[in-house]
DNA sequence: CTGAAAGCGCTAACAT
DNA sequence: ATGTTAGCGCTTTCAG
């Protein structure tokens, strides 16, 4: 590994000055620099980041905290999308990205120890559970964080705009003619309650009153349980005549469920999804869906950490609302 | 930030002395080590990864090289299971991840240097351009890589088994009584290569002349080209019975197409995926499909390139495969 | 058993 | 314009 010190004995200068040079100081010969600049990329100098952090204490890194029980953020598309986003956007303004999770060696770091172990310079957080101690306690530490779709009081976060979504969703069934509208919630997180409220408040603006037996519980990314409460749904005597579903991807396990039963879509019932995922627009007919802009929010949350990062003074919390937009598809039927 | 020093100060020894406490050293009493360790972890004291490093040499962090044209490899999800497997497995065996890139801060770092920038004891490289000089400038330094899907003379690598993937495609479709086989080629890369060699090595063997006019080039994880290619197919005076994909995600494409035509699946044209996603079975009719293993794969890389990073000198490289099988499904008819 | 000291590669304040 | 120097936090010989 070559290093300043052999750049600075093949050049016979000193180690600063080639520090100087390689950082296009001012105080430096600009004949000197540019030779040694030269000898430098010459023998292949690469600079050592964890020799710069020790001095700079920056490292241009920033973790990424992404973790859900089942280990497998990583595999919904809303989320593989906004990270990639976040990589892309990040290595585009000079930082590397580096998960922060639980475990290291055999000792279990929490969330907080494991970013100031690994001295990321910041951190996004995701797709976690957000009344964890751990998550909290990372939050209010002294590291800079944007949180993605919740909102910790006095700091930044990018949220989808949630109330909007489930608005624009019922608005236009509304419009389609529909009044009795079952809906599938997902997960009890922040995200679905607003989304839950959102419903309830729409539908109580077009004068409906939601019946509480088309109001159920299910989970997000589960084809399978979106399959059962569909069958429960249309065993009721008084059968809804659309079903909103918590995601595009778990909508898949009612589609599977309703052909079964024999009922096509949308005439004889409509459905609707979350998300706007690629595959709601390669599946026949198109998914009714509000599309979230996945990676404008990756986008975002990167830069306003960076923009933390880089000006820890004046830039102030922010709380960035990304909007979405309904994508009307096939699968609402109006009557 | 609290250090080895201030730990020292409180407990009234040295910093050597905190440092063999906290390493469970052999040389310190034990009851002062036990003292030591938890007036630590009442400080929370975190160590410094940096610091360790410069004198250690040891990063415990891998670098993972996942780049496509696209920047949109982790949306794949046979990559993205690929690479969460990766996380799960490096984080289990106490290593963290950095994506390895090209950009960091004004300068472009070539993939090694990055690699060096950050001190990764060791890189995973799936999803590249193999030919890229970079990629084989890094396989060939003295980083210790493992490969995913390809192999460099002398390297390690985990690979998923395409040439009997393909085969156990064409056997089963020949057992089903097909002899007009269709197939779409993904890009053209060292995988798809042993697919097609695979494909018309199986098809002599069963004393089928493939038909050139069925073999077409298409593009892997792009439903629109399997879309219009497969239109090509139905437009032939002399149809195939059975057009294999190049992958699951873009047989949907060859879905919408044969639905447009009022053909239906598997009744008057089947279809064959490849990879065996999720997807593929939430489809109805399930989709006949090559599974591959990606979860092992990405666990198997990780498991490989620990083990060289740990025993440089007794581990050896090694070309590790790894099985699939196939998934019936119910989109072959049997003829 | 314990501690002093050297130094990993780098930056930056301070001479010269 | 150039060099000297003092660490950043840690591990690890080597003395005591």
């Amino acid at each position: 590994m070559i290093k300043l010190k052999d750049i600075a004995e093949k050049c016979g200068v000193s180690i600063a000055s080639v520090s100087k040079a390689l950082h296009g100081g001012s105080d430096i010969n600009p004949k000197t620099a540019e030779h040694i600049r030269e000898v430098a990329s010459e023998m292949g100098y690469v600079p050592n980041a964890s020799a710069r952090l020790l001095k700079t204490n920056r490292s241009y890194n920033i973790g990424v905290l992404f973790v859900d029980e089942t280990s497998s953020g990583l595999e919904h598309e809303y989320f593989s999308t906004i990270l990639n986003a976040i990589k892309v956007e990040s290595e585009s303004l000079g930082y590397d990205i580096t998960f922060i999770s639980h475990r290291l060696r055999n000792s279990q770091l929490t969330f907080y120890e494991h970013a100031k172990y690994r001295n990321v310079d910041g951190v996004i957080i995701a797709s976690v559970d957000f009344k964890d101690p751990e998550v909290v306690k990372l939050v209010e530490s002294d590291i800079p964080t944007v949180t993605i779709d919740y909102e910790f009081n006095g700091k930044s976060s990018v949220v989808s705009d949630n109330i909007q979504g489930e608005r624009d969703i019922v608005d236009y069934l509304v419009k389609q003619g529909h009044r009795k509208i079952a809906f599938i919630k997902g997960d009890d997180t922040s995200v679905t309650q607003l989304r839950v409220s959102s419903f309830y408040k729409s539908c109580a603006e077009h004068g409906i009153t939601v019946n509480e037996k088309y109001v159920k519980q299910g989970r997000y990314h589960m084809p399978k349980v979106s399959g059962s409460i569909t069958r429960e749904l249309l065993e009721l005597d008084d059968k809804p005549t659309v079903i909103i579903y918590p995601d595009d991807y778990s909508l898949l396990g009612g589609i599977t469920e309703i052909e079964r039963n024999g009922l096509r879509i949308p005439d004889d019932i409509s459905i609707v999804g979350y998300d706007g995922i690629k595959l709601s627009r390669l599946l026949r007919p198109i998914v009714t869906s509000f599309v979230q802009d996945s990676e404008e929010i990756g986008r975002q949350s990167a830069r306003k950490l960076i923009e933390i990062i880089e000006n820890p003074k004046t830039s102030l919390a922010e709380r960035i609302v990304v909007k979405g937009y309904l994508q009307e598809g096939k699968t609402v039927k109006s009557i």
